[in-house]
DNA sequence: GGTGAAATCATCCTTTTGCATGACGCCTTC
DNA sequence: GAAGGCGTCATGCAAAAGGATGATTTCACC
């Protein structure tokens, strides 16, 4: 870390500055205590501010979740799909269903025979554990399955 | 602040702890620098112990708020219900429509004959401008009339 | 005390839906 | 090439739903 390379360095600065200033300067007899403590004193200093330094910018941010009143975009359940074994012509029938279209609709929209139609929903409603469109609906809608 | 007052107290036990070191033990003659980097070396540490201690609860909290799945309360639009004309009880009948029961279940639950809910959902359909129970169940979710 | 909205029930009839069952063609997979 | 999933279509029957119409009761409101 770059902050250590610098820590030593201004380290033995001040140690030489420290000497220094006792042999050259002031020239005084000071106390090995004196000395130590003001030695102590500066590192400390020093040290507190580094840690202070590398700990300032340890945001810690927490992710709250909050219920925001959001235009839910829906995301089908693909797990659940699959595990009831839902095939993609039947989730299809399953979307119109729920649109509100009959089966006859349904059979005119998708070019299909409505006996067709009346097939992929019987399945669906097995596989849903429904006896009835509006219950499947209602179901579907409870697993995600539909918006 | 305790933590200071832990810090002196600590720094004068050390101090006098190198000061013993230094005349009654090792007795040998240590240069002043050695000395020095040794005080600073532990008075640093300690410093950057006390910063890390002094600012470990400094965490700076950010919410991010994040759309989720919020169950935005509905709330019904009385408006429409009063502009449509449908009675309490027909929105009675349509949200048990809605949950998949059938004109018999729902007479039984109701305890009224099912010809009642068959003639409760006639005028309800006739209302909602539906031709049937899904119609009318996608129509009231949009008119926000049932969650 | 009459009026009207709301809730209740009925009857007849049609349409829709749901269930069971079988079958065929098209793919993919083994 | 056999097996199985998927989509397609059919038939027959039963149940449910829906439409039209009329009737009765209750209750609030004028």
């Amino acid at each position: 870390m770059r902050h250590v390379l610098l820590y030593g360095l201004v380290g033995g600065l001040l140690i030489a500055g420290l000497k220094l200033v006792e042999y050259r300067w002031l020239m005084v007899e000071h106390s090995v205590e004196i000395y130590g403590a003001l030695v102590a004193a500066v590192f400390a200093a020093f040290g507190i501010w580094l840690g202070l330094r590398m700990t300032r910018r340890t945001q810690t941010v927490i992710v709250r979740e909050v219920a925001v009143a959001a235009p839910v975009d829906f995301v089908r359940d693909q797990g659940r799909v699959e595990a009831l074994g839902i095939t993609p012509r039947e989730l299809e029938i399953l979307e119109l269903i729920a649109s509100g279209m009959s089966n006859r609709e349904i059979a005119q929209r998708e070019c299909v025979s409505e006996n067709t139609v009346k097939t992929h929903s019987s399945r669906l409603f097995g596989k849903l554990a429904a006896r009835r469109r509006t219950e499947a609906v209602q179901k579907a809608r409870q697993f995600r399955l539909i918006p």
